[in-house]
RNA sequence: GGCCCCUUCGUCUAGCGGCCUAGGAUGCCACCCUUUCAAGGUGGAGACACGGGUUCGAGUCCCGUAGGGGCUACCA
């Protein structure tokens, strides 16, 4: 029996689907588990599927589908049929099924795998405190009784007949045998009394009709899986395989990561991005934050730990993700995200940071973005910290402003030496025939010994004097971009505001 | 409570009986480099939950305990 856990030998061509319920954002948990999904598919060339599991009418909310292709189209997951795209076994939205559903749930009863239940919420209710759950007391009724309550209007719904003893083996691609009591379980409800099915009943329809070769959840479904198995028997159809997938914890390890966990901070202060678009909003890239996820719970292999999505697929494999639930290693992805923004193109860097800077109030000149770019790749954690380090260079220069002294006096330095480097650097810099960056550089390390300073008092106050700010990129390159004029231009301001204000 | 799953450095992980004196990454610390901030380089501290077995030999297999997670809805 050594072949039934084989997954990529099947016979049958591999389908693999996400089905979430269109119950608002995404969830950077339910991503992953679809990832997982759209990465085992595309490793053998299968099918990815979307299906939007609707059947809970109380919770679903308007614009969740346009969410949930938002995320798949930042990350670049492309989806094969699903309501969008469409394809040969739509429709892909549940509420779009309900004949079906209905019809197979009737034939289940009509072949004595299920039955009618008009058990009221009140009666229900009583049962979970007596017996701790649903009593049976219609699954034997007779025929006659059950049709009789039917004709008198009484709503009801369908329950499984699940069997009452023995044991049900599930086999799991990820876990092996999992071996279930069957009178631990309750006779499940199939169709509820509005007439939409469950999960229970819904998915399974689904899945064969979609020919899904491989089903791919949570592992919180693990407990319902002899239900499902029981059901699929039922049909007499022929079974998917499974893969339950571990989950992500808080990144303190102490229960599942939920949405509620973007309203929270971690021992950092700084808030943990869960939501995919508050990663979008937190300056994340894509291909980071794919690399990030694939590294949970699976992994590239040869103590690789950056890796492309096209890299990812062509190791893949279901078999090989680690059973365990792992807390949320958030802190990662920042590093990740540095790398890939040092690994970047320019071009496409400028534009990503173009509308940052736009939306910070900056008028963007392509030229000069594309200069500053490189200065910025190995000094962005996030795209929006192109803000703070390098706005200035998109500020209205006539109206820049000398920083206040604090700013411009280096460390051990006061006020009249700091005004002696500028007035020297003024000459020095005045006096370049080429105003390159190392030009600079070089005349004006000759300046620092020659008055006897150190290079960082006098390229600080520099800095200070051009940039405005404390930290920013290299001062020199900076004042190359700038331009000569503009640069000493900003010296005198330093100058003058510093004199004014030591005098 | 019952049932199911899980358990290697703080965290993400490698390890599929001897190659493990347990490897990598991140985070942390130190040093180097250095015009700020970073990046980069070098080094350091840091783990097989516990107890029994099986075996010549166990992080790797089995059982138990503990801890963690989940399910126990006319939600998915």
């Amino acid at each position: 029996m050594g072949d039934r856990n084989l997954t990529s030998d099947s016979d049958r061509p591999v389908r693999t689907r996400y089905a979430p319920s269109p119950t608002g954002p995404q969830h950077i948990g339910g991503i992953r588990t679809a990832l997982f999904a759209w990465l085992f598919a595309r490793r053998h060339g299968g099918q990815f599927i979307l299906r939007i599991e609707d059947t809970d009418q109380k919770r679903t909310i308007p614009g969740s589908i346009e969410m949930i292709l938002d995320a798949f189209d930042w990350l670049g997951m492309d989806i094969d049929e699903g309501p969008r795209e469409g394809g040969a076994y739509g429709p892909y939205v549940q509420s779009e099924r309900l004949e079906l559903y209905q019809t197979w749930a009737k034939w289940l009863v009509e072949n004595g795998y299920a039955y009618k239940c008009f058990a009221t919420a009140e009666e229900l209710a009583e049962m979970r405190k007596q017996v701790g759950g649903y009593d049976r007391r219609y699954r034997d009724i007779p025929t006659a009784e059950s049709d009789d309550l039917e004709a008198r209007g009484l709503p009801y719904v369908i329950r499984f007949k699940m069997p009452a003893t023995g044991v049900t083996i599930g086999e799991d691609i990820i876990r092996g045998e999992v071996e279930f009591a069957n009178d631990q379980l309750q006779d499940a409800v199939l169709l509820k009394s509005d007439g939409f099915p469950t999960y229970h009943l819904a998915h399974i329809v689904d899945d064969h009709y979609m020919r899904i070769s491989h089903i791919t959840r949570a592992v919180e479904w693990l407990p319902s899986f002899p239900l499902h198995i029981q059901i699929w028997n039922a049909l007499g159809w022929e079974k998917p395989q499974f893969a339950h997938m571990p989950v992500f914890l808080n990144p303190n390890g102490k229960g599942k990561l939920s949405k509620r966990n973007a309203q929270f901070t971690d021992a950092d202060g700084k808030s943990v991005p869960v939501l995919v678009h508050e990663f979008i909003e937190a300056g994340y890239l894509p291909a980071a934050v794919m690399n990030f996820l694939s590294n949970i719970g699976w992994n590239f292999g040869d103590n690789e730990e950056i890796f492309s999505t096209a890299q990812a697929i062509e190791r893949f494999d279901l078999k090989d993700v680690n059973p365990a639930n792992s807390a949320y290693p958030i802190a990662k992805l920042d590093w990740l995200n540095s790398q890939y923004i040092q690994r970047a193109d320019v071009d496409e860097l400028s534009q990503l940071l173009q509308p940052i800077l736009e939306a910070a109030g900056y008028t963007v000149d392509e030229a000069r973005l594309q200069r500053v770019v490189p200065l910025l790749q190995v000094r962005l954690k996030s795209t929006h910290d192109v803000v703070p380090m390098a706005g200035f260079f998109f500020a209205d220069w006539s109206s820049f402003e000398a920083p206040p002294a604090e700013i411009l006096i280096q460390r051990k330095m006061d006020g009249d030496g700091t005004a002696e480097i500028l007035r020297g650097a003024l000459l020095v810099l005045q006096a370049l025939d080429s105003f390159k960056h190392d030009a600079q550089y070089a005349a004006m390390s000759k300046f620092a010994k020659a008055i006897g300073y150190k290079n960082g008092q006098v390229f600080g106050s520099l800095r200070a004097a051009v940039s405005g700010q404390k930290v920013s990129p290299p001062t020199f390159e900076t004042m190359e971009i700038l331009g000569k004029d503009e640069s000493l231009r900003r010296i005198k301001l330093a100058l003058q505001a510093l004199i004014g204000q030591t005098d």
